[in-house]
DNA sequence: CGAAATATGATGTACGTTCGTCAAAACAGC
DNA sequence: GCTGTTTTGACGAACGTACATCATATTTCG
């Protein structure tokens, strides 16, 4: 009683092995009629092709090439564990995949990186933008040599690539206004945003997301201009000691990009520390929440970011449809009760 | 430049074919000092076994039994659609799922379900667990003829099943206390708390975890005797508001249960209503979100639930390991900002 | 109607693994 | 060194699909 294979296609169809697999990956011309025979005995069989058997005899083998940033930002490095991971898992179904760390914000060395791949030996690139015009071409031109292309974490504009892995920063930071707006209370003054930088447009959509809600939501509350911390601790801790200082009525810390260890230094001197809302779940931000430094964090999961790219880039490389609510990578809260 | 076969390990390792698969398969006995050639070979040469290959030789088929509960329960029927909607995706992999629904917390049924099942003819069982001596018992017989039990929202003593895929409602009830306690600011007064029956295990979690928090950590929030709404609107309707009537300083609500649309139309007629929050993310609670009635959802993602569930069941058939940090399911925290 | 064009069938090999059978080799004990 | 046992090798058939080649059947059109 297994599933039905082509052969009880070809049998119930009345046609022979060829015919029906010239049906299935549409091969030579079929007669209509014929096809339509072929098709009816699929569907009244339920047959659903053998991926693993298909597979095998097309001795189909993939090579993807994930360019990501290097650096000490935490969530990058688990998001590398993690697609080195999930490479070994799916090495049984012959994909292969190299990762290959950048300079971080540096734009020049993305777009030579892309710029050296070389078409013919790579079946799809996932990177973490920079969106720059120099990028932007080396993506353009990648994609005119047949090179599927996903943007993971930081977009470009959706015109430049097949797919986005990622969470939409705008409801990221929309997100963490109504968790601070909330937190805070009735208490009016100043929000302190540190950002990593401008030029990464995630960094900027949630910072757009988040003034939108403070705004609307919550008009006791202002957010005061993004601190460019560079996702660097100590350039952080600098700037927002800082602000901290100029400013005796912030009632609120967001931190949207990396650097936390040096956010969280800076509200270690205050006497109380404000509401403070942080993003990416790593051991440090775990600790913070459990130890009550913080008091909620924001993040998408590396895991199934990591998963998420690998099984789109499989799933264009063999030109199918790929579920799009599986691969959907959602914007998680952790307090400290709900940590993983 | 594909990836090692048998082959090359047996070229490599300078024996057999034959003698590689009785190495990679524990078949019969091999020399220790052969099995260390060949596992040597194995690891110089990185291979990983092509499992398609593997299941598609061994033409395995799997057959798993899901139990459910029945009844109106909306996180139940999603829960039923994602195991038939991931039942055909593994359907590749020649796994077959059925679904059978039981009368609810009906811990008669549920026995004799699992005694009717023949070990013979099916390679794995997930069931809600209702913990009775006679559910106890069924399963342990389940287990002793070889076939597999994964307890699936509801728990059994763990020495009985192999696996629970759920989440830990005593921090599902903290993490709703975290936020309530949070969003009702500096106010002292009553949180009323709706549940579906406290003889319900998870409820009284819950519950157990709310209080915690509430105590510990929002000590001018007091947290009234759960309302027992046994999962039904118009009771829970009822008695919220009897419960808003005689308390005139309720200042949040917690809704642990079903029952839901009843909670919000006692808050509708409410002049201005207290922070609330709910478990479950349904068509309605969603839209409550969105409305701003109420200000956050605690889940369990039903999708994850059934394929962690499945892949648990897969995994142990295949005798093989399987990551747990990728099976385990998460409680969500659902604004209205980051819906998915 | 017959030739050319098109559609279909028949057959074989391959993918990497499993599993069975049988023969050959290596080893043990005496 | 012979026998008996254990270990290994050689081979082949399957699993379900892909793909190529060649032969034959069917249609199309002048």
């Amino acid at each position: 009683m297994g599933r039905a294979t082509i052969h009880d296609v070809a049998r119930v169809a009345g046609v022979s092995l060829s015919t029906v697999d010239r049906v299935l990956n549409g091969r030579e011309t079929v007669r209509p009629g014929t096809r339509d025979r072929v098709e009816d005995a699929m569907r009244a069989l339920n047959y659903v092709r053998n991926a693993a058997a298909a597979n095998l005899a097309r001795k189909r083998d993939f090579r993807f090439l994930f360019l990501l940033p290097g650096g000490q930002n935490t969530f990058m490095r688990m998001l590398e564990a993690e697609v080195g991971d999930y490479g070994q898992q799916f090495a049984a179904d012959s994909v292969d995949i190299e990762v290959r760390t950048l300079p971080p914000f540096d734009a020049e060395a993305l777009q030579s990186a892309l710029k050296q791949i070389d078409p013919g030996s790579v079946s799809g690139v996932a990177l973490v933008a920079v969106d720059t015009p120099g990028v932007r071409d080396a993506v353009r031109s990648l994609r005119a040599h047949g090179v599927p292309v996903v943007t993971l974490v930081s977009d470009l504009p959706s015109e430049l690539r097949e797919h986005f892995v990622g969470i939409n920063n705008i409801w990221a930071g929309r997100t963490a206004a109504s968790l601070l707006g909330r937190f805070c209370g009735r208490a009016a003054g100043h929000i302190a945003v540190v950002a990593g930088s401008t030029v990464l447009q995630d960094h900027a959509e949630r910072y757009l997301g988040f003034q939108q809600v403070l705004s609307a939501d919550f008009p006791h509350l202002v957010a005061l201009p993004a601190l460019e911390a560079l996702d660097d601790a100590e350039t952080a801790e600098r700037l927002l000691s800082e602000t901290l200082a100029q400013h005796d009525d912030i009632v609120g810390i967001y931190s949207l990009g990396a650097g936390n260890r040096g956010v969280v230094a800076a509200i270690d001197r205050l006497e109380r520390s404000p509401p403070t809302v942080l993003h990416e779940l790593t051991e440090y931000s775990r600790g913070w929440l459990l130890s009550g430094k913080i008091d909620a964090v924001i993040r998408q999961d590396p895991a199934r970011e990591a998963r998420s790219a690998i099984r789109t880039l499989v799933a264009m490389s063999n030109g199918k449809s790929f579920h799009r609510d599986e691969n959907r990578v959602g914007i998680e809260i952790f307090l400290r009760d709900n940590l993983p």
